[in-house]
RNA sequence: CGGGAUGUAGCGCAGUUUGGCUAGCGCACCUGCUUUGGGAGCAGGGGGUCGGGAGUUCAAAUCUCCCCAUCCCGACCA
């Protein structure tokens, strides 16, 4: 394409609000404009981008078998409200009503829809299946922000597998796994898989692939000596013992006057050191009153204990409740004989003794307390949030926290959906059974974004081969025919090689083609001077080394072309 | 949802504290001349519901009240 006839809007200064650079860039590189909050434009540079990332990873899902529809993105309530999940998705869906006054929703993810389409299959025989498309989810998220990186409107890849039984599944899972692996080895993502929530979408496992990313917000515990990695609401680490003295026979009541945090009781006289003592969170869960216990000195990761309970909303329990629900204000907060509520305590509390906490009783605290003996336990759970520091509990080397971009999901969903949705096929031995499922997700506009994220210099993009909105750019520095004609014959040269070309044919002065070529970051820049075509020669710039050598006009393509087709 | 900030031309900003004449600057845009290998120079020009509404005032971008939007931090997040 001819740059003069495109429209390519950059800009010299970024928005004041774009603060991520993948977002600042996007903008100023005139790949996306913004509509609203959390909805973007894709302008056409833009929609090269993220047509090539689909297109790549289109190829990866056809290699494992996938087979790709198109589901529709507005739903009736009623397929939502058969799984269950009308009620459980909360604020995250977008819900319409009709002019007949029935509730509808816009699709945040598929399986119900694809569990639907599979209601037609019958015998284990036409198993397994893996369907997949790339269509546009909607999520009502409470906030937007970093350009591309969290929308509330992107199109993603989502597949679905349908087995017969655990083994296909397992089978499915490590399929995605390994085509998840090459996606974004050949988008240049130095991803990396985690243990992850599995959150809302229910099942048994996933795996998330992250990208280290400043701009992200994921945090992932990761251990720098051995493959431990996991995301924070899942990831655990191995604590140095704490030694208990010999508790006496029964808890002691103290009067603690004043003594209202863990700090507090830390210096109080005949208090006791923090991971001496319990705290005891009181949460609503699903407007029941639920107590959280853990080490003073351990903070709550309030997913951990959603997915223990198996919760659908969690809140701190408000001042009234925890007063009406034990009887004393927060900072005198305990479990100790507490019945009829249920109490989660976290492992690192297990076999404790000679513990101190709260006595219910406004100033008023227990010492001497184990755990087992003095406080009803309903369940154990971990519920600790990790930090960074503490000791792999793979090999006991030091954790590190990593801020990453959470750039694929892959879920081992199981037959829940096939169980709610009807999704059954009849075996060998002619019984029949729900179909074992998984669900593998990749937000097409999120990886282009985290691409931008991670290749970039001050100068602007630098797109890897493979998703690059043109793969050369000939600069023209004049207009003149003679730069011009030799243009030309490099477009064509290069086009019939099937190569992706963008020819600078603005009348503009040279230092703004360059900062614009740069600015869009095209990997291979051409440039066609006076000074050069004299001698016969180009010059060939690499974006991302800034390295330029000159190269016989005669000899550019042959040269050029392989090179660009071996990167793709 | 809690905290903070911002809304003036396509983008970046000044002006608001202390109300006052036709709302200004840079970039971008249009015309002409010159220039032409790293975001050109000169001259001329176009473009504005000052986020919206109500109010105070002789007079509101500026003061008051309400609302809206956007961004950042947190909560939340298949």
């Amino acid at each position: 394409m001819r740059w003069s006839k495109l429209f390519i809007p950059t800009l010299r200064d970024a928005p004041a609000d774009a603060e991520a650079p993948s977002h600042a860039l996007l903008v100023r590189g005139g790949f996306i404009r913004q509509l609203h909050a959390g909805h973007y434009s894709m302008l056409p540079l833009g929609w090269k981008v993220h047509q090539k990332v689909a297109a790549l990873v289109r190829q990866e899902m056809d290699a494992i078998g996938g087979q790709e529809f198109s589901l529709p993105t507005m739903h009736p309530a009623s397929i939502w409200k058969q799984s269950g999940r009308w009620d459980t998705m909360g604020e995250i869906m977008f819900r319409l009503k009709d002019r007949r006054d029935n509730d509808l929703a816009l699709g945040i993810t598929h399986e119900e829809i694809f569990a639907f389409v599979a209601t037609e299959l019958s015998s284990y025989r036409e198993l397994p299946q893996l369907w997949y498309q790339v269509q546009t989810k909607f999520r009502d998220e409470a906030r937007p922000k970093a350009g591309l990186l969290r929308v509330r409107e992107f199109a993603m890849k989502d597949s679905y597998s349908f087995d017969v039984d655990w083994a296909g599944l397992d089978a499915a899972f490590e399929a995605h796994h390994a085509a998840y692996t090459r996606i974004f080895s050949r988008l240049g993502l130095p991803a990396f898989p985690v243990e992850a929530s599995s959150g809302a979408m229910g099942g048994n496992a996933s795996t998330e692939f992250m990208v280290p990313c400043a701009s992200g917000e994921d945090d992932v515990v990761h251990c720098p000596n051995c493959d431990y990695a996991g995301n924070i609401e899942r990831a655990t680490s191995t604590l140095p013992p704490v030694a208990d003295d010999v508790p006496p026979a029964e808890p002691e009541r103290f009067p603690t006057p004043g003594v209202r945090t863990i700090a507090d009781l830390e210096t109080f006289e005949g208090g006791a050191a923090a991971n001496r003592q319990i705290k005891t969170l009181v949460m609503m869960i699903d407007s029941e009153v639920t107590l959280a216990l853990l080490r003073g000195d351990h903070q709550l990761n309030e997913q951990k204990l959603i997915d223990a309970t198996g919760a659908v909303k969690l809140r701190p329990a408000e001042a009234a409740e925890t007063l009406a629900a034990l009887g004393a204000n927060p900072g005198s907060l305990g479990a100790v004989g507490v019945s009829g509520i249920r109490i989660v305590a976290d492992e690192a509390l297990r076999g404790r003794t000679n513990m101190t906490t709260g006595a219910n009783t406004d100033d008023f605290h227990y010492r001497g307390v184990d755990i087992e003996r003095d406080i009803t336990v309903t369940q154990w759970a971990d519920l600790r949030q990790v930090n960074a520091g503490e000791a792999c509990p793979k090999c006991g080397h030091e954790l590190e926290l990593l801020r990453c971009v959470e750039t694929g999901h892959i879920f081992k969903l199981g037959t829940v959906y096939a169980e709610k949705l009807g999704v059954m096929v009849t075996d060998a031995e002619g019984r029949q059974r729900p179909v074992v499922m998984g669900s593998y997700g990749i937000g097409i506009g999120r990886n282009m974004a985290t691409v931008a994220e991670t290749h970039h210099d001050d100068k602007g993009l630098i797109w890897p081969v493979s998703i690059a909105p043109y793969e050369v750019v000939l600069t023209a520095v004049s207009v003149d025919d003679t730069t011009m004609a030799a243009a030309e014959g490099l477009y064509d040269g290069l086009r019939a090689r099937g190569i992706d070309v963008l020819l600078d044919d603005r009348d503009a002065r040279a230092g703004v083609k360059f900062a614009d070529a740069e600015l869009i970051g095209i990997p291979y820049r051409v440039t066609l001077g006076p000074k050069g075509l004299a001698a016969g020669e180009v010059e060939l710039t690499a974006r991302a080394t800034g390295t330029t050598e000159r190269v016989a006009i005669d000899a550019l393509v042959d040269q050029l072309a392989p090179t660009i087709i071996a990167q793709r």
